[in-house]
DNA sequence: CAGTGGTCTAGACCACTCA
DNA sequence: GAGTGGTCTAGACCACTGT
């Protein structure tokens, strides 16, 4: 009756397969029935069973590959990311960066790729927050893919004033040695005290799409990360994206009365 | 020649009319051709031209109106919060809650509708984090629905241990008086000294999309929150489910050393 | 090879918006 | 009423995956 009747036929398809996979018939990582066995199963076209799991595919519930099959998804282990990386004593102790020492942590392996480190005008919102011209080269900038287990799951670019940078190895792509990049920024005078963290979220763009190796239906968090010293001198900021369906932020704060 | 003839129709079409939105050929605000105009254009049929539209769409560029048209999407002002709203100071000298204190530091109005509050089980998630059992009925459910100049913005679900909850305010469905929620956990004995905030995003269900009046191609940020007093109990649990749109979370955190 | 999803065509009717 | 997006049909060919 009712509403049930004046639902489009593609959106009642969607709205049972929804059902199944909720409730737990269709588990992740079963087929679901192929499109051609949709549409005879409902008496519709192609297109119309097509439609319907394009919609399960952009509320992220469903994966479609390829001459294989659309399957339900699976979440894979979920990484969490918290302000504790950041902490002296943990880069003292395991001597990694904030990423890799975190995922020490939680018992799972990871690698960083450096693919390009170069002089660049900073975009407007980093100038902002660095306090720097947009308008000349005042920062180097750079660019890191980050993986865990070899799925790549978030990318960032570094910007670093090139007063603190230069001479140093900050401003060149080579190792970073023991502690990485805030290991090498205390080096130049800068500790880290604090840091802002700005979140959001969007629909990744067709290159993060790739790079990433997500799937339409799976946003990305898009944080702008700020490195503060003691005297709230901001020395650092980067521009991450992420893969939302394997990153999990975490964030403990002490409130000010 | 390579690339761009290999591309199939729809993804030419939609390349093509994403360049002129970064470009600003579109503008914010501005039509797109019709589905029947971009199509007879291309010399293709109506369903390739709206596949490329659907493809933008899916990107959160491009917002479709029934009967008007297909729009480049306007990005609202966007709306940030920041643990700086939990604060006893900013409670105590405007009398308003988190959202609306921190809307006013903004210049903007908003409001929040308690829609029910009850006696539930809690999710499994919110249970560990209280320390309660999830098989019975231990915590008071909130739901709140968040307004910003009348478009919502944010739903969350607060879960409050029955202990605490019972026999104040904060068991019924009535105006929390001035200070709103924190006033009255503080009043149970239960003063806010620290939060916790989970962050991840993923694609609205049918039922967000309906309620939050967003679109398909924009995510939602889900956010649980866990209160905590000055001896590290855990004494409430909210889940927001916020626009991603019009929201960014901000956080400015000291680093341990 | 058969079966799958990816894409396209050329129509059709409906529901909505706006003048 | 004219123009818009929303949905559907019944075909077709291509590209990919598996056996």
């Amino acid at each position: 009756m009712t509403d049930e009747d004046r639902r489009p036929p593609s959106r009642r398809i969607a709205d049972q397969l929804r059902e199944q996979i909720v409730q737990g018939g269709l588990k992740p990582g079963d087929r679901l029935p192929s499109e051609r066995e949709l549409a005879a199963l409902h008496g519709a076209a192609r297109n119309t069973a097509r439609e319907a799991i394009t919609i399960l595919r952009n509320e992220g519930l469903v994966d479609a590959q390829h001459g294989r099959g659309a399957f339900v998804r699976q979440r894979p282990a979920f990484l969490r990311l918290g302000p504790a990386r950041y902490s002296r004593r943990l880069r003292r102790e395991t001597g990694l960066s904030p990423f890799r020492a975190e995922l020490l942590q939680q018992g799972r392996q990871g690698h960083v790729d450096c693919t390009s480190v170069k002089r660049v005008r900073p975009p407007e919102d980093v100038a902002e927050r660095l306090g720097v011209s947009s308008k000349t080269k005042t920062v180097v900038e750079r660019e890191n893919w980050y993986f865990a287990e070899d799925t790549p799951v978030q990318v960032c670019w570094t910007y670093i004033p090139v007063g603190i940078a230069a001479g140093s190895v900050l401003a060149r792509n080579a190792d970073l040695g023991t502690g990485s990049i805030y290991a090498r920024l205390e080096d130049q005078g800068y500790p880290l005290a604090s840091i802002r963290e700005e979140i959001t979220a969007r629909m990744p763009t067709p290159v993060e799409v790739k790079g990433l190796a997500t799937s339409p239906g799976v946003p990305v968090i898009e944080l702008l990360h700020t490195s503060y010293d003691p005297e709230g001198v901001a020395f650092e900021v980067t521009r991450f994206v992420m893969r939302a369906d394997v990153m999990t932020l975490d964030y403990t704060v002490p409130i000010e009365q």
